[in-house]
DNA sequence: TGGAGCATGTAATGAGTTACATGATTGG
DNA sequence: CCAATCATGTAACTCATTACATGCTCCA
């Protein structure tokens, strides 16, 4: 029997319901559509890609220059992709090394992190503001709320980051 | 020559600076500490003990009861802590199942996920909770403010997901 | 026309999770 | 004293990242 689908292969899947795309193609789709939320590889979309062919969930079209290989979605596939929509997703998890350093402050002299802090501050503000811009070309091209609730998830968080960099005791943001 | 810590090996390293642990102790330690923001298993801590060894950063002192290993920061290993924590931090990762179900919302009948997003909503409300009594309780204990960054950061983070969750559009939040 | 850079894929390595095994403790 | 549970560790597997290889295009 076919293994469950794993997130990052469901995501590609779902991206095949709109037509045949090579290994290369899918991950500047899925770049551009999911990357501020979900990262991906082209080693992963490759993997997952062959398992999914393995089980049926896509097949390989032709063959075009140097390998370039397009897969479409199958019937089984799409079947697979609705199973996947319809389980309950998993909790969200977060890796911030940041946090980590400034769990370990006490090891160092004070000041020592607060570049590193300015650093990362200014990596959310930037993102901030490129989500800003996209909200508004997405507007103008017509988008609806429904379209927009990731990028307002990703306005929300980095709002929230933001506001605590600005809020950390003096001695983290102070070289 | 010994190869660049990662951050889960390099945050059990700290852990051993205030005295030896076993694998297991290590393990209750960083849920404890770091286990909101950065997730690790029994397994990790066990291969990340026996590399850093190898390397000469950890001791394994007395043998007790059960194969039980205590372990020892050594000097080499203050020192690769040391450089660890004067490195840049890499960015945050966020991996987010929900968002890539909502970003596909499109292939489902309008108030399919109304439940799972219920569900999610629910998980970080009652985290939200936990950091508020946790913070109470911290400084009850008399934590500074350099103490509470990382639960601040929790706070802020579930705080801002919630007012998403209630600002989704209605079709997402009603089945 | 050749070499710089892009397109495309594979291989090797590292990190993280799940499943398994087994010795100690302890309450009934 | 035995069954349940806790403590402790290993093995197997899945997932993710980095390094490598090579074919194609196109313009100087």
């Amino acid at each position: 029997m076919p293994r469950a689908l794993n997130a990052t292969a469901a995501s590609l899947l779902g991206f095949l319901h709109d037509g045949p795309q090579s290994g290369y193609d899918l991950l500047r789709t899925a770049e551009r559509a999911i990357g501020d939320f979900w990262s991906l590889t082209r080693s992963q979309v490759y993997r997952e890609l062959a398992a999914m062919a393995d089980d049926g969930l896509v097949v390989a079209a032709e063959v075009g220059a140097r390998d370039r290989r397009a897969y479409a979605v199958t019937d089984e596939g799409r079947e697979a992709f609705r199973q996947w929509l319809s389980r309950l997703p998993a909790e969200e998890q977060i890796r911030y090394p940041l946090l980590l350093v400034l769990a370990f402050a006490r090891h160092l002299p004070p000041g020592e992190l607060a570049a590193f802090v300015a650093q990362h501050r200014a990596v959310h503000a930037a993102r901030l503001e490129g989500y800003h811009q996209a909200r508004v070309e997405a507007l103008a091209a017509g988008a609806r709320p429904v379209d927009l609730v990731t990028l307002d998830f990703g306005t929300r968080y980095e709002t929230a980051v933001v506001e605590w960099f600005d809020a950390l005791p003096a001695e983290l943001r102070e070289g």
